[in-house]
DNA sequence: CCTACTTTGTTAAATTTTTTATTATCTATA
DNA sequence: TATAGATAATAAAAAATTTAACAAAGTAGG
């Protein structure tokens, strides 16, 4: 075989390419793309259904379902109830037409996951020990860590085609750089994975991947336009809206945590007073835990001998969720701080729906009222009252489907 | 003829319809249609782009064309520059083909406007007296109004198929209520007045529709990303992302000059304390103006004998366009103030552009400087280096502009 | 359980659209 | 000012898609 004028394999997952074609060949593959994508948004679809959406006659339909089949993306999935006459046959994804890897960087372990073609997570392995440094090092044990889980169960054998990392810190997604970890070259850090790894990697900043994966698999509703609060030791948002990720110009949209809306001394780690994260982190929380503290508050988060300093955010929400008063109300403060910082929120997005998530979002109710009462307080009552506030339903998952359904997405979409 | 079974006229303007049809016909009227919104977007087009740009072959795109032509809604407007071989024949929309009516409500005044299909207004009229009040009343003035404009110079013969208003306060596009003024029934008010005066009505938000019509008439660039910020006694703002407006869940987005981000004692007129509009709109220069006068300060823009209690926005905003030192220290005042306020927003959106507009706009650098000067201060700098801060250019034909827009493109995009 | 009425899916004719080949314009260069 | 190379538009041939008629599969009611 001749390397020079070879051909690449042609597999069933063509129509995800972007090769130039043109003509009835490029129109064809632009309605399978749009069958896939309906069945990814409203389930298992019948032809006629199908031939609505695309406006298609229903044998054109009929026929590109049965090319997909073929190509093994779709498969029948039996017969719908009757509505008054014959039973339609019912079409959905095919699981293992391929595979997904997301890749969850926090701060001090890295989650792992495995999703199939239909949003199903097949694989997961959590809390693998890891320090986030904007070093060459810690970028190399990235990719060894992301090297090792490939070997691992079922991703030995599935076709991964799509690889999502989210990392904290500016990044932006359509380039795919990153600019607070690991810039080290001008070539974007996705395209240095996917050289390293052989995976077409997609990067995406941690909130707004988080905000995703929580709005896609969600029990929320059909809600469109969402707000994801990511309560950690930082404080960022991921917005949603007509259902879509936005990035703002050069992706740096969300960065709620540093809006100056506090009057106050603190200097934040960006270096401005009176940001949002001053009042309203899971830094905040440890600082003013320390505080009250020293000033001679006993608390059940400090165990013996343990050293004040020495305290974790999440030793304080641990400690809450065990009835530590002084905790509890450390935590009751924050959402109140943050109840402040919703109200500009939903004076100016008019969201269908606050979602809190992150570590601190664990406290639940504890920092969930607070924040209501306040954002109720601030904000115009017609615009707030259209608005609900709830605690995120995934948790510390989130990130990881996040980061799988931010490759997924980028790639058949 | 008998009534029951007539048939809809058909005209030229038949693509525009949302009547179901299907197949071909509704294919070929989709095309159409983008068609026209392509010429609309990227200026007058040639066969070989369009016929890319919709994905038909070129035969089918000629003869679609053609038809246009025939509708008299398009027309060949000469050829193009040769690019190496035999020149393109461009093609663009025809002037008369239809009319939108744009009607922008203020406070003490009312600004008309008739917009030709290719967007150019073809007749103004500015400035007519008018109270805008809450009152049955005021409603029929308004539309007695429109009525008599409807019957001047160019109207009368024109064919208007929509008409634009603006309003300050909370309005739903979609539904075309207004919930600050002239909500005395169920009935949508824009239904109202459609059906008084007898062409179909779209409502908007006064600082929504100045964004759109500065944004489509604009010399900024190719921006999509953009923050119209509008500057009047109150302050709201317009979302434009992705070139679309952004109305939020029931369309209250944009309550900007709302938003708690001052620790003061003022109370705003909704009622809570600490709003921008408290520190930064023309409510607020009158205030501090009225507050330094009694102090003992002097200005010109208090004329012989003319008590404090008297004086307007504009007569400030004129006085420092005259170098009144007083008016002008208190404007700057006010934008630096605004940009507490713009660096919320730059830090949370990471606009392309930033756009100040509304009355105080006029007062140009005096307000622009301070303000961009707080927004470097106190936002993130990799962020707010990427955003642009401009004074409009269209000034306070913003308004007129959008509302014609704004029922324009309802109806043919 | 038969009949009338629905909805789904298939087939074949009719129509539409794309392809391919050809002609028309235009530039650049010898 | 001819001629080769390039792009645009049209015409005829080929292919693809829709339409419309029909068959299949179901419900509901006497």
């Amino acid at each position: 075989m001749h390397g020079t004028n070879m051909k690449r394999k042609k597999t069933k997952l063509d129509i995800f390419n972007d090769a130039a074609v043109s003509g009835v060949v490029f129109k064809n593959r632009s309605l399978k793309k749009l069958i896939v994508s309906q069945i990814n948004h409203l389930g298992n679809c019948t032809i006629t259904d199908l031939s609505k959406d695309l406006g298609a006659s229903v044998p054109k339909t009929t026929s590109l379902i049965n090319e997909l089949i073929q190509d093994g993306l779709i498969r029948d999935e039996g017969k719908l109830d009757s509505t008054g006459g014959r039973r339609a046959s019912m079409f959905g994804l095919v699981p293992d037409a391929c595979h997904f890897l997301g890749v969850d960087v926090k701060k001090f372990h890295i989650n792992f996951g495995l999703m199939d073609f239909t949003k199903k997570m097949t694989y997961q392995k959590e809390k693998v020990p890891f320090r986030l440094e904007n070093t060459p090092e810690s970028l190399e044990l990235l990719i060894r860590l992301i090297k090792s889980f490939l070997g691992e169960g079922p991703c030995k054998n599935a076709q991964i085609i799509g690889l999502g990392i989210n990392l904290t810190g500016r990044i932006n997604h359509k380039t795919g750089h990153s600019f607070s970890f690991f810039h080290f070259k001008e070539e974007p850090l996705a395209e240095i994975i996917h050289k390293e790894i052989g995976i077409p990697t997609f990067l995406e900043n941690d909130s707004r991947a988080m905000a995703y994966g929580e709005f896609q698999l969600n029990e929320h509703g059909k809600e469109n336009n969402i707000l994801f609060i990511n309560m950690d030791y930082g404080t960022g948002i991921g917005i949603l809206l007509d259902g879509k990720v936005y990035y703002g110009k050069s992706g740096f949209s969300g960065e709620f945590g540093h809006i100056p809306i506090f009057e106050n001394e603190i200097i934040c780690h960006c270096g401005k007073k009176g940001c949002l994260e001053t009042e309203a982190s899971g830094h905040a929380l440890v600082r003013k835990f320390k505080t009250q503290i020293k000033k001679g508050y006993t608390s059940t988060a400090l165990k013996k001998n343990m050293p004040v300093d020495d305290i974790t955010m999440n030793d304080i929400i641990n400690a809450a969720l065990n009835e530590d008063q002084l905790s509890i109300e450390l935590i009751s403060e924050i959402g109140e701080n943050l109840g402040k910082g919703l109200a500009v929120l939903v004076n100016i997005f008019n969201p269908e729906i606050l979602v809190l998530g992150g570590a601190l979002s664990e406290t639940g109710d504890y920092i969930r009222l607070p924040a209501r009462s306040a954002l109720n307080k601030l904000s115009l009552s017609l615009v707030n009252n259209d608005t609900k506030l709830k605690i995120s339903q995934l948790g510390e998952k989130a990130g990881v489907i996040g980061a799988c359904l931010t490759a997924r997405d980028t790639i058949i979409l």
